[in-house]
DNA sequence: GCCAACGTTGGC
DNA sequence: GCCAACGTTGGC
């Protein structure tokens, strides 16, 4: 049991998309970069804890939880042709973008914006804050618990 | 919309 | 096998 940040630009899917989701289930598709395609496709397993993430957006922030339900299978967007996310290069024996099922397990009262994530100690080793642009990482079961705590906390 | 960080691609 | 060009990501 591991625990992962995934990172969704809300304007392209929320974390309200995959509450809206039918058994608030989603597929985790349109990964199209390599580190984190091999998170995914290597570590990402069933039961696994997810902070749900939005970038690209006005306040950056973790804004919830969910769970893996289904472990790494081949992305079908790669092979439609129609897609946005469809590669040339990938085919049925050898594709090459993986994606996983996540179930929809919490919205915090209180999104934890990345400006705090920087300015908390305890989660200054983050790979959110140490290297940008990985839109699946690896989170320790310390910094989920912080995360938590921050996301859940009464003001 | 700029540009920095990272990984892959491909010419030689 | 070097390395420049390119694609993706994402904060600002």
């Amino acid at each position: 049991m591991t625990y992962w940040l995934f990172k969704s630009e809300p304007d392209e899917y929320s974390i309200r998309d995959l509450a809206a989701e039918s058994g608030r289930t989603g597929r985790w598709d349109g990964i199209r970069n390599y580190q984190a395609r091999n998170f995914l496709r290597d570590s990402v397993g069933v039961g696994d804890g997810v902070l749900f993430y939005h970038s690209a957006c006005k306040v950056p922030a973790v804004v919830g939880t969910a769970e893996v339900v289904r472990g790494a299978y081949p992305d079908p967007a790669q092979f439609d042709p129609k897609s946005g996310y469809f590669d040339p290069k990938a085919s049925g024996d050898k594709p090459r973008w993986y994606c996983v099922d996540i179930r929809w397990q919490s919205e915090f009262p209180r999104p934890v914006p990345l400006a705090e994530i920087k300015q908390n100690p305890d989660l200054a080793e983050m790979l959110l804050v140490k290297q940008g642009r990985l839109s699946i990482q690896p989170v320790t079961a310390q910094e989920w618990k912080t995360i938590l705590r921050l996301g859940n906390a009464i003001m």
